[in-house]
RNA sequence: GGGCGAUUAGCUCAGUUGGUUUAGAGCACCUGCCUUACAAGCAGGGGGUCGUUGGUUCGAAUCCAUCAUCGCCCA
């Protein structure tokens, strides 16, 4: 059979992908063996896959296939959350282009185009995953909004709301008027924008000859004033703390108060305080019992409250209020000033702080709880420098309640009712309960009322956060509020791989979740045993970014086309370029180039380049060794050599990959594997072993050839699972089940130092010897006499079975012998180590560019002992530092000693 | 303004808890090769003193401090 030149990822991908399907590979079910669990974290239902979920997902699917090859119960589950505010947007302006406006229609009638559109674009990322390779085990697919999972919100919302919790208060928001909900910090995005500072004059209520000027960004929420502060060091002011000023156009007096909040230099020192519209000056209010009036309606117009302008959009407000106070002679100055203005993520319109009715989680416990499970290290953190960005956030004086309610419909409605005799925002009564019957029954109760009807309830109108069903995610796709059967073989999960922006919003709440409830779930004695966190380690992935530093977002369009990318290059190629640059936490800067006419970025990558690369070069490692021919013949002493030297490498390796995955160095691991088959196996142990042409090879080594490729290919599977396969089926005839995917993870077996060292030490002959070659243009074709100094180590070397023959084919000799430098004639020599080697050319060598290049090596060695008897010298060395230390240093003065006397015996020599 | 992180070869990054021959890869670059596995390749080579300035130490890219630049988080 004939292979082409050329691996064809396209052609083998799919196929691969499908056949690991069809064996059903992917699927866990408990059973006797360790579980080795991954729930993926699961990306919006109407996201699509990008170079950051690419990166993740490859990282997790490393771990998942290595563990799998380990022989664990390895279950990686996959799933979507329902991204409340991103999918209801979505609906909404989908349901507009239809004609159909949200306002007309029903909740139960919306969530039935919702999930309707779900079911047919949702989810599109977990088909582009397959592409990627990603081997989750697709029977667990789950989604937040699942029946189950949607039970598990509701009932730890009443399990929450029991233990006290959570409560409902007002509190001042993030408030997006054009979607009309409430925001979380990290839905809000601030920006320095253009803005102009007001300076307006309020006078004083008993003089209004006199007064003081305040700046504002906003005067169209002056009619919501109820005080203005200054500071109480501040001589400008101190003698109107106490007094009485009145807003300008409406004339209300409002009092002069002082604190500390007040900032001397900005503006005029005096501040306008508003506490309906400002945090700052909500927090101030409270401090000074301030009266707090609302002036504005939830879509950002102004309401009575404000007695003029009244209906006007916030904005237009400002235009007119402007107009307003030029003509009462108020508006002292307008300066132009540049600030941040928060906008919504999702809408874009500017953020209006207001106070609602919301539902809170009280944090503190809870936080105190998550502090304490990475501090201790029941979850670990890779790299652990995050710990501090966790410790920050989560310390109890910056730690904020949590805001769990939403005004949407898509999403887990709150359970809680209210009388439906009692107005919106003035409720006394509720009744928190995981039906409406439970409710009524409540209320029953507690109104006295055997007989309040059903529709004398009303169900709040909000939705929980979509971070309130995520953070219940490692219980719940188990089932595990439903029958913790499942939960308590996988749970808790391994490891949770993730990009660090979510350390808190998601990370840090499963942490408390688990905490929370697993406990008890599991029941006291697999908790004991197993622990409750949700995972045993963390492994933060780094931002994709563009060679400008910048995030790679869809919006900046500064992404290249992940699956135009797996079309160029094959999955394996771009998880090889995603992992080849990634260390854990770091940030990645990826290659792709920008087109410099169109100023658009290009779907190349130089990394992704050399992973297509890497899967050629062994696809053709493949045809050598399947064009050879097998002869009953003993194994030539080289080959033996030569199969020994790499099985020790492989051993070395495997030992190696060990370390670096506890410590989750991926990329350091791919590094070595890369250099393993590329150097080590193709460019040593296969020219090594090599026949001539049409000669034919022993079968001994033919077939310890073959195992070696095999356990090469196993261990590179969890990066790049599809060439590995494809090449896994080349070397043999396969039984149906003998697939690389699920082939056995190579045992370290043991290694020999100095016969490793041996070999190393004759490579580099062998390298020296080429580059000699190189320097006077000799042809490999034509073969040279190489001899080595006398010695121990040179008769170790020549003793050793296959060695000098292996040099001898390596470098193309003649001859390899001992022979002291006097007797030849017009040597070059090398050092290989510490071992002396002397080339004999047919042709006269340049005398003067030898003698450079001996000198600037002699200078650089004599720079080196010199820095080692320096270290030596110094008692305090010699008696501080530990004895390994102190002996390595004198066997590096020894090496180099001899190195010199050996280099300064050639100058000698050159005459 | 507070905090976190980064700063090592032209580029992208390692450097395992201070002591593997005065720093390693990959890419790019230079030289020579179409040597019947592979030009998506082969053989070889040059290139950095580890952002700045101080300090700790027998010894620092590695620890501490300062400054600078960049990125991010929070206010």
């Amino acid at each position: 059979m004939t292979l082409s030149t050329r691996y064809t990822p396209q052609e083998v991908e799919a196929k691969w992908y499908q056949h690991w399907l069809d064996q059903d590979y992917f699927h866990s079910e408990p059973d006797e063996r360790d579980p080795y669990t991954i729930v993926i974290p699961p990306p919006n239902v109407t996201g699509v896959l990008h170079m950051g979920h690419m990166l993740n997902n490859t990282v997790q699917d490393i771990l998942i296939r290595k563990a799998r090859l380990q022989g664990k119960n390895a279950c990686w589950v996959p799933g979507t959350d329902h991204a409340s505010i991103a999918t209801e947007a979505k609906v909404v302006r989908m349901l507009r282009e239809q004609g159909i406006r949200k306002a007309d229609i029903s909740r139960e009638q919306f969530l039935e185009h919702a999930f309707a559109w779900k079911e047919e674009y949702g989810g599109i990322i977990l088909q582009q995953l397959r592409k990627l390779g990603a081997s989750c085990d697709w029977k667990r697919t789950r989604f937040t909004m699942e029946p189950e999972l949607s039970r598990a919100v509701i009932r730890v919302f009443v399990d929450l709301y029991r233990k006290g919790k959570i409560y409902r208060g007002l509190r001042m928001t993030n408030w997006d008027p054009e979607a009309q909900t409430v925001l979380s910090n990290e839905e809000v995005l601030y920006r320095e924008e253009n803005a102009q500072l007001f300076h307006i004059r309020y006078p004083l209520q008993d003089d209004p000859e006199q007064g003081l000027i305040i700046a504002t960004q906003r005067p169209e929420t002056i009619m919501a004033d109820t005080a203005i502060a200054v500071h109480p060091e501040d001589e400008r002011y101190r003698h109107l703390i106490g007094k009485k000023a009145l807003i300008p156009l409406i004339d209300r007096p409002i009092p002069i108060i002082a604190d500390s909040y007040v900032d001397l230099e900005f503006g005029t020192g005096a501040l306008k305080v508003t506490p309906a519209h400002d945090q700052n000056d909500y927090d101030i209010g409270q401090r000074h019992e301030l009266e707090v009036i609302d002036i504005l309606t939830p879509d950002g117009r102004l309401n009575e409250q404000a007695q003029i302008l009244v209906g006007e959009d916030r904005f237009e407000a400002r235009r007119k209020i402007r107009k307003l106070l030029e003509a009462s002679g108020q508006l002292v100055k307008l300066e132009d000033y540049r600030t941040k203005i928060g906008r919504s993520e999702r809408t874009d319109a500017v953020v209006e702080p207001r106070l609602t009715l919301q539902w809170f989680m009280d944090m503190k416990e809870a936080a105190a709880t998550a502090l304490h499970a990475v501090k201790s290290g029941e979850v670990r953190f890779f790299p652990e420098h995050f710990i501090n960005m966790f410790e920050s956030w989560l310390h109890e004086d910056n730690i904020r309640d949590w805001c769990i309610s939403r005004q949407l419909w898509w999403g887990q409605r709150i359970p809680a009712w209210y009388l439906q005799a009692e107005p919106f925002g003035e409720e006394t009564h509720i009744f928190v309960a995981e039906t409406a019957e439970e409710a009524l029954a409540q209320a029953r109760e507690a109104t006295g009322n055997p007989d309040l009807r059903p529709d004398e309830l009303r169900q709040d109108e909000d939705v929980a956060d979509t971070w309130f069903s995520s953070w219940l995610w490692p219980i719940t796709v188990f089932d595990g509020f439903e029958d913790p059967t499942e939960l308590r073989y996988y749970y808790p999960t391994q490891v949770l791989v993730t990009a660090w922006d979510i350390i808190f919003l998601w990370v840090a709440r499963m942490i408390m979740a688990g905490y929370e409830w697993a406990g008890e779930l599991l029941g006291e004695e697999v908790a004991a045993q197993k622990g409750v966190q949700p995972f045993y380690d963390v492994y933060f992935t780094g931002m994709v970014r563009d060679n400008k530093r910048r995030k790679m977002s869809k919006s900046l369009g500064n992404s290249p086309d992940a699956l135009e990318l797996i079309d160029i290059y094959g999955a394996d190629g771009v998880r090889f370029g995603m992992l080849s640059s990634s260390a854990a936490g770091n940030d990645i800067i990826f290659d792709a180039p920008f087109d410099p006419e169109t100023d658009g970025i290009l779907n190349q990558s130089k990394l992704c380049e050399q992973g297509r690369n890497f899967c050629n070069k062994m696809w053709n490692a493949l045809r050598l060794i399947k064009g050879w021919t097998v002869t009953e013949a003993e194994p030539d002493p080289i080959h033996r050599l030569a199969v020994q030297w790499m099985e020790q490498r492989v051993s070395q390796e495997v030992a190696a990959l060990h370390e670096l995955f506890g410590q989750y160095r991926l990329s350091e691991a791919l590094m070595n594997l890369y250099k393993l088959i590329w150097d080590d196996f193709c460019s040593w142990y296969l020219e090594m072993i090599k026949p001539d042409y049409g000669q034919p090879i022993d079968r001994p080594t033919l077939d310890a050839t073959l195992r070696l490729f095999e356990q090469l290919m196993t261990l590179l599977h969890p990066y790049m699972p599809f060439v590995t396969e494809e090449i896994w089926h080349q070397l043999r005839e396969r039984q149906p089940g003998d697939d690389c995917v699920v082939s056995a993870w190579p045992q370290a077996g043991a290694t020999q130092d100095r016969f490793l060292q041996q070999v190393e030490l004759a490579k580099q002959a062998v390298s020296n010897i080429r580059d000699v070659r190189n320097k006077y243009g000799l042809k490999m074709k034509e073969p040279l006499a190489v001899y080595l100094q006398p010695g121990e180590q040179a008769d170790a070397l020549l003793q050793l079975a296959g060695l000098p023959a292996m040099i001898r084919k390596m470098a193309n000799l003649t001859s390899l012998e001992t022979s002291p430098a006097e007797d030849l004639d017009n040597p070059i020599s090398f050092l290989a180590g510490t071992q002396k080697f002397f080339v004999i050319l047919d042709q006269a060598i340049d005398v003067e560019e030898e003698r450079q290049k001996l000198n600037k090596e002699l200078e650089r060695y004599r720079g080196f002992v010199a820095s080692v008897e320096k270290k030596l010298n110094n008692e305090r060395f010699v008696q501080n530092a530990p004895a390994p230390v102190v002996e390595k240093e004198r066997k590096k003065l020894a090496d180099g000693q001899s190195k010199i006397k050996n280099l300064e015996e050639a100058l000698a020599q050159l005459g």
